[in-house]
DNA sequence: CTCCAAACGGACGATCGCGTCCACTTGAGA
DNA sequence: TCTCAAGTGGACGCGATCGTCCGTTTGGAG
């Protein structure tokens, strides 16, 4: 009973499976990172020193690997849009979160494909926590832009806008930071009130929930010319 | 002999050859919009109602495919870029500049990743037309600069990343117009001089040249969940 | 220590895209 | 019309990845 109870606290898997488990997850960011999220799965199982069977009892589909692959740094977005609500001046918080986020894109390579591909899909538990950062991101624009500080015309949707072009930057320069940065610090300084010189042109329907599976960045190679 | 030169003048290839070289051209333009410029070259041949072999003659390898797919697209950047330096007013030709070639990414699509991708490849031909356009690029920006509508720290490896991120965009958000406009609107807004109200994290080391296989938009598809 | 269900690993059949090869067709010069 | 080189099409062999199946190993409860 006690013992059996230790196994159950622990995720209900043998102490082997677990540790196994933990081994995927480790191979799976290092691959991801080296060779895209589309790499092999026998890479990652190799990588892992395991079988493709032991991979595939834990992660059934490539999806499954790839989510609890990043499942951390999810979370520190969630964490980061928290921290930007609760700041005293929402233009901060809002800056803070921007760069926070593009900031994991460029580290974690692989994570930004995951990050925008993993919100297309709809787990109900997902569902509700993509909604909750949906709702909580607008509060914040809301704020920012009646400080004054962000220009009235931004749209909530403009994040996903950024978060996509960035991510391709971030994916198709792997080590080049300095682009990613400066795209970054380029649109913070549109986005400020007093850039606000011109109109925009209406903002798209994009929405994180609902979209696009994105820029993968499966590293074509080119063709040697003969 | 007037028949022989005839037949040399048209690209000394036989009529039916011409014929298929050009409804190949036709097929790959729509299929590579259809399915991103990974698509199976199969599929392409299929749809022009030709041989595998057939395509394979006259497009040895994907890339030349894509390249002669393309090529027209290609000739418009050129074009633009000629225009934009006549331009009276730099600024005016700068801004123009990058919107007709967002539009043209933005029209025809598959062309943006076939635009990324088609710099890196060295035919001594291109290796200097590329020279070329990013020296007249750079002779505009100076010029834009000097008028004073350019902020001075824009850095002609601005317009990769400005390329290379659209690019992603419009790929990845394939019909969405609105986000990529949007972008174009934000960053331009923000290369204006009187926007720069704030310094900018140093330029990338990104050129037009040697650079990056970038976003393919090989539709990836969600795994249902069982 | 014994036992068995949980966990494992790797072989395997299936699918897919590539690029070549070769036997057949056809355009066009004579 | 005749002839043949140019052109064509599709079958084929190769290699990669997928995901499953099954015989073997092992953790841990009794």
């Amino acid at each position: 009973m006690v013992e059996s109870s230790r196994i159950a606290a622990r995720g209900g898997l043998r102490a082997d499976a677990r540790r196994n488990r933990e081994r995927v997850l480790v191979a799976a960011r290092a691959v991801f990172a080296e060779h895209g999220i589309d790499a092999p799965m026998a890479t990652v199982a190799r990588r892992a020193g395991v079988g493709v069977a032991t991979l595939y009892r834990h992660f059934p589909t490539r999806d499954a690997l790839v989510q609890g692959a990043f499942a951390q740094q999810m979370e520190t977005c969630v964490r980061a849009l928290a921290e930007a609500l609760a700041a005293p001046d929402p233009w901060q918080g809002f800056q803070r979160l921007v760069e926070t986020v593009c900031a994991l894109q460029r580290e974690e390579r692989g994570f930004p494909a995951a990050f925008v591909a993993a919100f297309p899909e709809s787990t109900s538990e997902h569902a509700r926590s993509r909604q909750r950062a949906e709702r909580d991101f607008t509060t914040l624009v809301r704020r920012a832009q009646a400080s004054g500080a962000l220009r009235a015309d931004f749209h909530p949707s403009d994040l996903a806008m950024v978060l996509l072009a960035h991510c391709a930057l971030v994916t198709a320069l792997p080590g080049d930071g300095a682009a990613s940065r400066r795209l970054v610090a380029y649109l913070l300084q549109s986005f400020r009130a007093d850039a606000a010189n011109e109109p925009l042109p209406p903002p798209s329907a994009l929405t994180l929930r609902s979209l696009p599976i994105a820029a993968d960045d499966s590293r074509r190679q080119r063709v040697p010319r003969a």
